[in-house]
DNA sequence: AGTGCGTTTGATAACGCTGTCATTCCAAGC
DNA sequence: GCTTGGAATGACAGCGTTATCAAACGCACT
């Protein structure tokens, strides 16, 4: 192989083609001979050619690179998980993915300052947002105002304009609460998410719903706030737990916070399961790393970021025209931090693990 | 501001001077006399100008990216945190940042065809690797052909080529072995981490540093293989407490064996710290997420990938001619997870948490 | 005023590719 | 054999910046 300085100038002198006609080879446009096309790419291969990208970049006024945004996550291990599957995509389609992490400072503003000053200043072709950043008016406004194409990964709502990925948290959480009202538990606590992401809402929506649909009385003292982290999980769960009637089972909006809990439990000295079940959601790193470990619903977030990336390479390709709106299924994942309350008649027996 | 179509002709017409001008102060050469500077910076502010980076890229050579090699990490968050360290550094000094995930499909071969293929493919002007891919010495030749320069986070070995920044391991490793000493513990378990990653050895070198300054003997069979994994940790540490004489403490090369030892104690129904103690190593989330939270030492992930970054830009810039070599202290964190053991004469009264 | 030299500025040629449009080729139809 | 029209190919002009080198400027000295 070749010190990868070769041109294409090279490679068409070395073809015995024009330029023009190793460019066609390279990008697959149609209209070239079979053996021609050979020919290029004996040459190309042979020189050990890579075209360069910002000449590339600079004629063809794209740059085949995606930039991936994103806040400091909450979500323990969720956003290597999204990007890690944004880059199987992009690496395959061809393009190049830039890191662009906005507002680590703080402030909401700052996020869609930071946003706008890496938009501007890498030109990329198009945008993934994940959450929160999803949801913010500002970063949207921007993106719009420039015709970045976008993607958005667990947004709250959907628009017309930007392609969207989103599990099935209502859904999920419904089946969740459901499945620990069939263990028998009557008192569940649920901790709520960031309310700047989406999916704080339906989350609680579905574990309402499955309370609704068992007949049973939603209790607001056992609605407890939580910010998506550990800490404010375990802070929550501390609160629970000192009721003066305790709840037999917390369903915390995600992992990590469901490990707060668990922590919370211990240090309370109450036994997990035995003395208070603990659900989570995500199925995130952390979720087999609790003892006990966590019952939780597992969020493909791998695959929803690998799809909505994939989804907007074709929109820039021009493949598709309206932008593609999917839901993913979060199944229940059974772990050891759930079982039937200490004393209860089981309503009927869980399904197996 | 203008829609961010305006080019460096339309600056430099709107000040009245040439495009050369408007570059030198774009790119702040000297040599522009203070007035003509500041019309410059007025005009390009009027019409929110951004220099092209592929026209940049094409006519001066470099792409202003950096790409930050990695393959799929075994620790726990450490990935994220050390790109985000990476991606600070990159922002202030107008690099951008590709991610280049390398390897996932297994093989180490394959690794080093990936980032081979990565680092032509993207003409990145400077290469940053983290463990194990910065010990791999076919990626390493491959960045050495092309004169890519390099910056390596935690090899195992420096060169005269690279940048590198590294951990003091063996230090710290021998600081937590000494605190288990001294708090009256004497059969001490040892996991050792992924061989193919430059810090295994020397962690296992502190362990056994420390072990000796205190005339304690090394029990082979008290020595654990893991791979820096969760699961590879909590296997070890069965067969560890399944011991006839098991061992007080157990030493984990990093926290994700480590909360997997705490699993295999609790799954034994053995009390953590009462029945055996659990150390760590590296401070990650996990560490904090444990029950008991992991007693640890903490490696400044962040702050070594800023470091190792500024120098690899330094580097590019020319102003350094010799790579740096930094090491970085990794203080001792103490945590619930370790105590004195249950029949003991503590040598000394530990240092306060 | 004239000279010399360092500082500031500008004209113009790359940089390596793609887009546009003209040209050549070739097989089918007369 | 001579059109004809679509497929295959090529010539050449950008794309927006930086690099090179020459020109103009300005100041301190004769």
């Amino acid at each position: 192989m070749a010190s990868g300085k070769a041109t294409i100038t090279d490679v068409a002198a070395r073809a015995g083609v024009s330029i023009k006609t190793v460019s066609r080879v390279m990008n697959r446009e149609p209209n070239v001979r079979a053996g021609t096309r050979e020919r290029v790419r004996e040459a190309a291969t042979a020189l050990g050619y890579e075209p360069n990208p910002a000449a590339r970049g600079l004629a063809s006024r794209r740059m085949f690179s995606l930039g991936l945004l994103y806040e400091n996550p909450h979500e323990f291990g969720y956003t290597q998980r999204a990007f890690e599957g944004v880059f199987a995509n992009c690496a395959s389609a061809g393009y190049t993915l830039l890191l662009l992490p906005c507002g680590a400072d703080g402030g909401g503003a700052s996020a869609a300052d930071s946003a706008l000053h890496l938009v501007t200043h890498t030109r990329v072709d198009g945008v993934i947002l994940t959450a929160p950043l999803c949801d913010d008016d500002r970063v949207l406004a921007v993106l719009r105002e420039r015709d970045t194409p976008t993607a958005r990964i667990a947004p709250g709502t959907t628009d017309g304009l930007s392609c969207t990925v989103r599990a099935g948290d209502r859904e999920a959480a419904r089946a969740v609460t459901e499945h620990l009202l069939a263990l028998g538990h009557r008192r569940i606590a649920f901790i709520k998410g960031d309310p700047r992401h989406g999916a704080s809402a339906a989350r609680f929506a579905g574990y309402r719903e499955g309370l609704q649909a068992k007949g049973t009385a939603l209790d607001a003292t056992l609605i407890a706030e939580g910010l998506f982290d550990f800490d404010s999980g375990r802070r929550a769960a501390l609160a629970l737990l000192n009721l003066p009637h305790r709840p037999t089972a917390i369903f915390a909006a995600n992992d990590d916070m469901a490990a707060g809990a668990i922590a919370a439990a211990h240090a309370l000295g109450l036994a997990v399961p035995t003395a208070v079940s603990v659900a989570g959601f995500d199925d995130s790193p952390i979720a087999a790393r609790t003892w006990p470990p966590l019952c939780t619903a597992r969020q493909p977030v791998f695959e929803m970021a690998a799809a909505v990336t994939g989804d907007l390479i074709a929109q820039l390709r021009g493949e598709i025209e309206e932008p593609r709106h999917r839901v993913f299924d979060c199944p229940l994942v059974l772990r050891d931090s759930v079982a039937a309350p200490a004393s209860s008649l089981p309503a009927c027996q869980p399904q197996g693990a």
